[in-house]
RNA sequence: CCUACUAUGAAUAAGCGU
């Protein structure tokens, strides 16, 4: 049964929503765990009616159904309806209070997520702490993530990697650099965020240092400098990079699209456009702002009605 | 006391708002 269970897992998390459902119904026995992959599938493919039908047919329910649920309309941006499903989930534990924590302080509630951290949590752990730190620093409140950080009992690299995050946000390189030297470990996740740090700050020469020093590679290191190189007014840089990527994932085609786009190189951002291997909702409103800018309005009204879905 | 198949936190893309 834990068999079938973790092939559906894999399944569910990886959004194969036919290959899921297929498994769920040749398998011989449910269990709660089982009904709650199904859940989570349809709340990562964004089918909340499924997701909510499929939980009023369960005959068990507990509280890892109610957080997926919370947590699922929490990503899509139903913060009313998380905060519901909150409210009326027959129990609470530290994992639902920090998905809460997080659904507060993404949405600019900075009251409430401390209130609950303060005053209501009994029990916290590395989660709670690092989602606090988050909180503040999503609300402006650079000494309060400072302040939960320094006085968190426990860090881990992934409070770590959120402080140098936190730092550059505000502008700080110097203590992103103090913090990404005085962690104990780092991975290939934290020296991204030091890289980032650096890019969205001006610091190209000490990014691309940096970069030389990691004996790793990943796509998102690729996004990262090709960005750098963009935002900083490089283009040509930028399309050194992207030309030298030989993995691309949509965030490096949409990048450059929007690089080009920004820079008003209509015909280099439309020639990567429509290369790409499939078309993101943001690669089309990068199209769109370029030619809203340089006044295209019959070209802005073309392209809109070819936008297949839109926001 | 041991055991575990589920939910929450970190890095990269557009516009809008602040």
């Amino acid at each position: 049964n834990s068999l079938w269970n973790a092939i559906l897992q894999a399944y569910a998390s990886n959004r194969h929503k036919a290959e899921a459902e297929k498994i769920y119904y040749e398998m011989p026995l449910w269990n709660v765990f089982s009904w709650n992959y199904m859940v989570m599938l349809y709340c990562n493919s964004s089918e909340f009616d499924k997701a909510q039908g499929f939980v009023s047919t369960m005959p068990v329910k507990d509280i890892v159904t109610w957080t997926a649920l919370l947590a699922g309309h929490a990503r899509a941006g139903h913060v009313k309806l998380a905060k519901t499903i909150f409210d009326t989930m027959p129990e609470h534990n530290v994992v639902s209070w920090n998905a809460m924590i997080n659904v507060y302080g993404t949405n600019g509630d900075l009251k409430n997520a401390e209130s609950l951290f303060n005053s209501v949590m009994r029990e916290k752990d590395i989660v709670s702490h690092t989602s606090m730190i988050q909180a503040f620093a999503q609300n402006n409140d650079l000494h309060g993530a400072v302040r939960t950080f320094e006085r968190m009992p426990y860090r881990d690299i992934v409070s770590w990697t959120t402080m140098i995050t936190t730092y550059a946000q505000y502008g700080d390189v110097d203590s992103a650099k103090d913090m990404f030297n005085s962690m104990p470990q780092r991975n290939l996740v934290t020296w991204t965020a030091m890289i980032q740090a650096y890019c969205s700050n001006g610091f190209l020469e000490e990014a691309k240092i940096t970069m030389d020093k990691l004996p790793l590679w990943s796509i998102t290191l690729g996004n990262v400098l090709l960005q750098g190189y963009a935002e900083n007014g490089y283009v040509e840089l930028a399309k050194q990079v992207f030309d030298r990527m030989e993995e691309k994932d949509i965030v490096t085609w949409t990048s450059m699209v929007s690089a080009h786009a920004q820079n008003l190189d209509l015909v280099e951002a439309e020639k990567i456009f429509y290369e790409m291997p499939e078309w993101s909702q943001i690669a089309w409103n990068a199209l769109l702002a370029a030619y809203a800018r340089t006044g295209k309005l019959e070209r802005v009204r073309r392209t809109f009605e070819m936008v297949p879905e839109k926001e």
